[in-house]
DNA sequence: AATGGATTGTTACATTTGCAACCAATATAC
DNA sequence: GTATATTGGTTGCAAATGTAACAATCCATT
């Protein structure tokens, strides 16, 4: 019994599978920074240093860039608020909508993150080398623009998308 | 109040945001594909894909390659099981270990699986275009050889590596 | 203004996940 | 040999996540 047919498939040559695996590491080794810097979770610091970025969002927009779902921005944002570092301001003209705003606080631990954010990319940049570095950025480029193509602008119409069961 | 302080990072050119999205688009999308026609979960799915690629394995060796939690491994394996796709077989020198290999219709599965993944990959290829594909590898390829300490999930001796508190 | 349809954000529930405790078997120390 | 540590694998429980339903608000058509 040879029970291996032929491996078809390498699994480690497998693009989806070699995505994975490389943010999973990179991913799990940043957050472990900020994690014990500040005890932010993943989706807590996406909403952050999304705010932290542009200044005054709304939950959906937080939704829309940083492509987490409802309800995990809308934990994030309710964490980050007990935590006093962003309010919300109920617009005035529509009454659903939140604007998100860092405080002082906020700002000040954004900062704080940002430099730990931007320290890691600097190694991981050294780490692999400049021309790889900028090799896989090009290639991540190529990979969001071609499945952005299916992401309309402004709004997702599923429909035609999704699988058609389930 | 200007709310924005000036954006010290910006989240679109940050490695592991990057990654972490092009990981979970492209996975996301595949995983829509056989999902669809056989209905295995992800992690069943990477262990299908491991063990048919090496034959027989061990279910830590399942996790230490594919980066898995034992847990999961455990869960995935059962499940597979249950679906008859593969069989274990305790080894005879030590009871601990159960070796694992797919089934007859285990390996039919797979193959059919397999051909959907070098598909779906033939396509992303395209999708890319040669030159992006292969540097975007290269590059994944550099992540992966940088952070290799980081391999098993399950195994790492943490005293040098890990953060001191918690 | 009134009904129906979107849209924003939250909440309830089910599922998935990871950690820790656990059993069984082996290896090591005494 | 007996005690202790280690290892393969499973299970219980708690935390994180996604789906669906929801209340509140706005918009469009009538």
């Amino acid at each position: 019994m040879t029970g291996a047919t032929d491996p078809l498939l390498s699994l480690e040559q497998f693009m989806p599978y070699r995505l994975n695996r490389a943010a999973e590491t990179v991913s799990r080794r940043f957050a472990s920074i900020y994690r014990r810097h500040s005890g932010l979770t993943r989706p807590e610091w996406r909403a952050l240093a999304t705010l932290g970025q542009y200044g005054s969002l709304t939950a959906t927009d937080i939704g829309r860039h940083s492509a987490m779902h409802k309800t995990k921005v809308s934990r994030a944002v309710q964490a980050l608020e007990d935590r006093r570092w962003l309010k919300r301001q109920t617009d005035s003209e529509d009454r659903r909508v939140e604007h998100l705003t860092l405080t002082a606080l906020g700002q000040k631990n954004y900062r704080a993150l940002a430099r730990l954010a931007l320290d890691f990319e600097m190694r991981l940049r050294e780490t692999l080398g400049a021309e790889l570095f900028d090799q896989l950025n090009a290639g991540m480029e190529a990979v969001e623009a071609a499945y952005d193509a299916n992401r309309a602008p402004d709004k997702q119409k599923p429909a035609t998308l999704r699988s058609p069961a389930s």
